[in-house]
RNA sequence: GGAGAGAUGACCGAGUGGCCGAAGGUGCAUGAUUGGAAAUCAUGUGUACGGGCAACCGUACCGAGGGUUCGAAUCCCUCUCUCUCCGCCA
């Protein structure tokens, strides 16, 4: 959310962030709609003021004073009546619109609409030449018996999946070997819970933009989160922080539910594109300072990267353009790792800035050393999220046989086993 | 799921219809005192929104929402959450 003081005051550096975000809000429309919130307000307010005095004078008022100021009262009460509903119902529209406005993306973000006007900013490995025809991860998890896609299908429908033996071993594996990197660099590592309520995605910002993306229990009237950032950004929701305890780095690690409703048709075979995983994520807080918040940033980058680098896996970072960065998103890299089987580089990874985007819908304050209050910045990072972390991890370090050789890091792990073997 | 108790400011806690944005205490800040500190004393100490160039003014907020009333922290209803006991349970 934009602070609407600020909405006023640069209308045209809003309505660009609209438009380069490719979305469709219309600024004008609550812009009028904030003019008549306060025009009501002042109006309610002024009547306010009169039921507060007449309700002062009443008790003092001589007897036969107090029927006549009474009625009066009476009469200012049924305006307040008339006005306040009308005040409620434009306040409804208005903040309807103000969570569809987007942050304004930072200078660097080149304006775009796909994921071709990304920049690509550093490769880091190199794809493995194979000697011989590699295997897609579809192929080895079924060499290797790692994953159960038929049976799941037929109880839990598309997009399930169920990981076995050794793939469930992997899993474990990779996620745990995710949560030492980070604590080793000082993150709180936070199991949080993952039924949440609508404040908690209003508050962060995937509702209501992105609703039709959460699976909802409506008999509790619950979410089921898609990233454990949506519940490690809120456990501050209404707090005060304090400045010196910026900044505050989490690690968190949860499944992930997502019901990928745009992406009918799209990815369908194997664990790239799933409705639930893991992933171990990362979120901070920090003071709000353009330098700072870069810093951080780049930070979660390379811990992200640290973990590919313990895995060996060939990836590249992209810096997202406008059309594919978030409505909160100030900011965005991409990881891609590089995965054999697609001959492509493939998000594994998303490094967002958001400002203060998420930290005023969320109410979260920060108290300066000078004792004013401001809202802190929100970053996040995924460090690590399976199965699809599995898919470059199989197809990277397959053999001929169809055997996989592990990454050395992550041997400990598997309680040392070295090598995954077809059955 | 059943029975009961509760929710007030940074914290503790008083307040059962107007004099309550809210006593008192703690904490915190500033000043006095001191060689310095402690102790003591004095003063101050919420947030949001709106109006105003500003000083400042107004409105709202005592878990949330609704109702009664000229007037609600106080009365009524609904809900949420916390705690205790019972049941169930990984």
């Amino acid at each position: 959310m934009l602070d609407i003081a600020f909405i006023r005051q640069n209308t045209d550096v809003v309505r660009a962030a609209i438009k380069n975000k490719r979305l469709t809000v219309d600024v004008d429309e609550l812009l009028a709609a904030d003019r008549e919130r306060r025009e009501t307000l002042v109006a309610l307010e002024g009547k306010r003021r009169e039921k507060n005095d007449l309700s002062a004078r009443i008790p003092k008022a001589a007897k036969e004073e107090r029927p006549a100021l009474v009625e009066t009262a009476k009469g200012v009460r049924a305006a307040i009546e008339e006005l306040e509903p009308r005040l409620a119902e434009i306040e409804r529209r208005y903040t309807d619109l103000l969570l569809r406005i987007p942050s304004v993306p930072r200078p660097e973000v080149p304006i775009g609409g796909g994921e071709e006007d990304n920049v690509e900013v550093r490769k880091v490995g190199t794809p493995r030449a194979f000697d011989f025809e590699p295997r897609d991860h579809v192929a080895l998890c079924g060499l290797l018996g790692l994953v159960d896609q038929e049976g799941p299908r037929k109880y839990a429908g598309g997009r399930s999946y169920a990981l076995k033996g050794m793939g469930a071993l992997l899993e474990l594996a990779v996620t745990r070997l995710a949560v030492d990197v980070l604590v080793a660099r000082g993150l709180t590592m936070v199991i949080p819970p993952v039924m949440v309520k609508e404040r908690a995605l209003v508050g962060t910002g995937f509702f209501p933009t992105g609703r039709e993306e959460a699976y909802s229990i409506p008999e509790d009237q619950l979410f089921l989160v898609g990233t454990s950032e949506v519940p490690l950004v809120s456990l501050h929701c209404d707090d005060i922080l304090d400045a010196g305890s910026m900044p505050i780095r989490y690690a968190g690690i949860s499944p992930c539910f997502r019901r990928e409703a745009g992406a009918a048709g799209k990815d369908t075979k194997g664990l790239y594109r799933v409705h639930q995983f893991t992933k171990v994520e990362q979120v901070v807080f920090c003071v709000p300072d353009e330098a700072v918040a870069e810093d951080e940033h780049y930070k979660l980058l390379a811990n992200a990267e640290a973990v590919l680098a313990k895995l060996e896996i060939p990836y590249r970072v992209m810096l997202a353009c406008t059309g594919e960065i978030g409505i909160g998103q100030t900011r965005k890299h991409e990881v891609e790792s590089w995965m054999p089987g697609r001959e492509a580089y493939s998000e594994t990874h998303s490094c967002s800035t958001l400002g203060d985007f998420q930290a005023r819908r969320s109410n979260i304050r920060l108290r300066l050393a000078d004792g004013a209050l401001t809202f802190p910045y929100t970053l996040n990072n995924t460090a690590i999220a399976s199965p699809r972390i599995l898919i470059p991890l199989l197809e990277n370090h397959q053999n001929a046989d169809g055997s996989v050789t592990l990454p050395k890091a992550l041997v400990p792990y598997m309680n040392g086993i070295e090598r995954l073997r077809p059955a």
